[in-house]
DNA sequence: GTGGTCTAGACCACG
DNA sequence: GTGGTCTAGACCACT
């Protein structure tokens, strides 16, 4: 698992953090009980605050996706296969949702709004 | 134009009124020359502060959406309506495309979220 | 409100502050709306760092029972009295069902139990 | 006797040891004399560190609930069934005056606690 | 003024 | 070694 993390991004470093790593399990990359690196480790290895790992991590806890152990470390939580594929459609079909109804809201007619996805699908995909 | 604010929002309360009076823009809602609610009148409306409706309407001016003039009030400001159709797809195109990589990262195949697309393609158009 | 923290307690101080927070509310002594004393003046007023209050603070809006504003303050939030009351209820439910299971355990009987519980009752009543 | 230890717990897993084996001794489960698990013993058996369950029976020995003898291994103290009794008692009287003093505090009225407490007896016995 | 983020340290309990 | 709590500062965005 690599993690990147950008300063400058608008977006929190420990929201930024959190992503990434929740991706990863999302996407099967890491597997149940898989550990992860210490918050201190992280820390040291993104040169940020021990806090904003800390943080990353605790927002992961809390949905469930890993768990932590004092004296041990952090770990993969469990979870089904099929609870990780729904989160995963669930994260998407949000994100979806919401700029299918802002298209809408802009006057943005259905087959344009096709033709865009299909376009960039195509784009993403070479 | 009906502009409806939520201050339990977590979007800062300017970025909302931005939003809300660039759609109505964008969607050809509002014309060429068409005045907009005074800063005050605006945000005596909305029970917001001045500073914020100020806020809002400023970062709208950068992007040249509206002009305003001292002692006369905010105008939409002068645009083709090609221009109009360019902005409202690069914005819906840019949005569309984070959505589609980041399902990509997830390991969601392309069968998978074209299934999704159509499914709330429906859903939005009901 | 009062709030009192022990820093020699076992508990975290900021659990012991989102306690009496969640007490006040739950229990009616502050209503939907009340603004709350900002974090920095309750950090000052019980000597304790801003990161301690602020935690207790995210805690209690994570439990949807304050909400924060960046700007603004944080206030109770809007909730049911039906809510409210299940809430409490929910809470001794909990805490007593353990107590009720550990007397099993150690092999105390159920009158001797209601014995216990009756005189108790008595006591802080009194 | 049967200990079973939840490393996801946020009870240190000492602590769990050290409660069953009490509740084991209280309950008149175990009796006086009676040999426990060697700590190399109990360790491999549930998994965990001998520092772990060396810590769990150094708290039961300072509480005079067993005596370990090098060498010898560890065994229940020696004890009056009087005593047994009045430390079972105890312990579940703190308990519950917690209990109801909390449920005070949220506005619980006597008649309320009661009936729970009620149904909760019945819950427990089933 | 407010809360949100972040830092660079510290001490503690757990294993 | 690990994570959990806490401090005393800092800067930023929002109102």
């Amino acid at each position: 698992m690599n993690i990147i993390v950008s300063t400058s991004s608008k977006e929190p470093i420990y929201e930024q953090i959190k992503l990434q790593v929740q991706r990863s399990i999302l996407s099967g990359e890491l597997h149940e009980g898989d550990p992860l690196p210490s918050i201190r480790a992280l820390a040291k290895d993104l040169r940020v605050s021990v806090i904003t790992t800390k943080k990353a991590y605790e927002k992961l806890e809390r949905e469930k996706l890993i768990t932590s152990h004092v004296g041990k470390g952090s770990f993969v939580a469990e979870h089904s296969d099929k609870l990780l594929a729904e989160k995963r459609r669930h994260l998407i079909e949000r994100q979806l949702y919401d700029v299918i109804r802002e298209s809408r809201k802009l006057g943005i007619n259905e087959s344009e709004l096709q033709e865009i996805f299909k376009i960039l699908c195509q784009e993403v995909t070479e």
